[in-house]
DNA sequence: CTAATGACCATTA
DNA sequence: ATAATGGCCATTA
């Protein structure tokens, strides 16, 4: 655990329901845009289920990789509000 | 230390 | 519309 990722966690952990956040909006909360792979990669190293990796989506609002079997929440959220590809 | 990888992003053809 | 290219960052080998 680094303190990125920590960073990260807590960013994405902190995503209310129903909203979403690309790698690149979450870049920018850490304070530098570009960070939007590390973000990723950071979510991918941790693995954890705790956080709402699914509510963190691309910067053109399709879904990232976190196709673990998020689906289902994937698509809940979609009847929440987070349309994809509008 | 260098090099390589990736759940990215924006630009260009 | 899709495909390819360059660029940045953190982590790992």
């Amino acid at each position: 655990m680094t303190i990125f990722q920590k960073k990260v966690y807590q960013i994405v952990s902190k995503i209310p329901r129903g909203q979403v956040f690309s790698y690149g909006q979450i870049a920018e909360k850490l304070g530098n845009k570009n960070l939007a792979r590390a973000v990723g990669n950071a979510l991918n190293k941790n693995y954890d289920r705790n956080i709402p990796c699914h509510r963190v989506i691309k910067s053109n609002g399709q879904l990232g990789g976190f196709n673990r079997g998020i689906k289902k929440k994937a698509l809940l959220l979609k009847k929440e509000g987070v349309r994809i590809k509008p």
